[in-house]
DNA sequence: TGAGATATGTCAATAGAGCTGACATATTTT
DNA sequence: AAAATATGTCAGCTCTATTGACATATCTCA
C-alpha cells in the first residue's frame, strides 16, 4: 500500500502542440508548473495548520487571527480599512470582530477627526496573542532558512511579493478604496 | 483617507530583552517575521483567487478543485490515498467527489488487486478542466518569474519545499498512511 | 470456514466563515 | 436641511469541514 503513487509524467503530450516556439508569450497558455502548484498548496496548509491548533486552545478560528495579525500591525485601523484588506464584508467581519472585542483583545475609539469611525486597537492581552502567533509562524520561517542557502529570506519574500496582485502587493499601501463593503467574487464561499 | 496605514516599527521593544544573544536556537522565540508573513498570506490569497473564478463557473469550489488536481496528478488513487493527501475525513470528501462523479469529470474503477478500492481517474473532461486550473495558476507563476531574476523558479520551489512539514513535503510520496479516516486537528473548521 | 479488520459509502447534526439584502444610527458634507 | 459616509445589525443562505453512527463489500488470518 505504501507504494509511490502513479504520477504523470512531466510535459503533458497533448500540449506540446499547442505551444509553437514563437508564439506571443501573452496568449500562449505556460506549461503549468505542478511542482510550484503543489507546493504552494501544502506549504500554505502547513503554515497556517500550526496558528490553527494554537487557535484553537482560545475557541478562535483563522478569521479571529487575521483580524487580531491586521490590527495589532496596523493599530487605529478604521473598520473600512481592514474590510478593503481581508476583502471581506462587514456582515463577515462584525461576528468575528464582536468575539475579539467581547473578550478583550481588540479595543475600538471613535476617530478624532472623524467621530463616526471606529478605529482599532490590540489590547495588551492582544498584542500578547498577536505576538504568540507571529512567533509560532516565524519558528517555521526560521526552520526553513535554516536549510536554504544565505539569501532564501530576501528571495522568497521577493518571490511572493511577485506573485501577489499588483493592487495588494504594497504592503505599506495595500489599504483603503473608497465604496462600502467591499464585495469579493461571488461564490466564492467560505472556502480554504 | 488614502493616507499610509501606519505600521508598527520593525523590532518589537518588548520583546528584544527575551531575545539573549547566545541563547539555545531551538527554545529563543524567533524575532517575527511580519514581512514573511504578511506576503505569505497575500500571496496566497490571490493564488487561489484566480482558479476560484474560473470554478465559479463550473458552480464547483475550492474542494472540488483539489479533489480533481490530485486524482488527475496522481490517475488510479484509492480514496484513502487521497483523504490523506487533503488532510479531510471521508463525508467531506464524498459531497464533492459526489458532484465530480455525478458530472464526469472523475470516474471509478474497482481495483485490480484488492476489489474494495474505488480508484479514481480523470475523465476526458475532468483532464481538460484540470488542466485549464493548471494553466490558469501557472500564469501566475510565469509572470512572477519573469520580473525575478534568473533562478527564481528554483529558489521559490525549495523556499516552499522547506515551508512544509517533513511528512508532506516529499511530493512523489506524500501518501498512504495507515488509519482510516483521517481526522485533522479539531476545531480548525472550513477556514480559509 | 468464520471472525475480524479494512475500504468505502451514507445519513444526520453541527460549526465556521463567507455572502446578499435590508435597515438603523451617528456624523460629516454639501 | 438633505445627502453622503462609516458603522452596526437582523435574517437567511452557501460551502467546506467535523463528529458519530451504521451499512456493505472484500480481504486476511487463525
Amino acid at each position: 500500500m505504501a507504494d509511490a503513487l502513479p504520477q504523470k509524467s512531466a510535459p503533458h503530450g497533448k500540449r506540446a502542440d499547442r505551444t509553437p516556439p514563437h508564439e506571443p508569450m501573452d496568449q500562449a497558455p505556460p506549461e503549468p508548473m505542478f511542482d510550484l502548484i503543489e507546493l504552494f498548496f501544502f506549504a500554505y496548509r502547513d503554515f497556517v495548520g500550526d496558528a490553527d491548533r494554537l487557535l484553537t486552545r482560545y475557541n478562535f478560528g483563522r478569521a479571529h487571527h487575521r483580524v487580531l495579525y491586521f490590527v495589532d500591525r496596523r493599530p487605529g485601523l478604521s473598520v473600512a480599512e481592514l474590510l478593503d484588506l481581508l476583502k471581506i464584508t462587514k456582515q463577515s467581519l462584525s461576528r468575528v470582530l464582536k468575539d475579539l472585542l467581547d473578550q478583550n483583545y481588540i479595543e475600538q475609539r471613535p476617530g478624532l477627526l472623524d467621530r463616526r469611525q471606529r478605529l482599532m486597537f490590540p489590547t495588551e492581552k492582544g498584542e500578547a496573542l498577536a505576538l504568540e502567533l507571529a512567533e509560532l509562524q516565524s519558528r517555521r520561517f526560521a526552520r526553513a532558512l535554516e536549510i536554504l542557502p544565505e539569501g532564501a529570506r530576501a528571495q522568497g519574500a521577493a518571490f511572493l511579493a511577485a506573485m501577489c496582485d499588483p493592487a495588494t502587493s504594497d504592503p505599506a499601501t495595500s489599504g483603503p478604496g473608497k465604496g462600502d463593503s467591499v464585495k469579493g467574487d461571488p461564490a466564492t464561499g467560505g472556502a480554504t
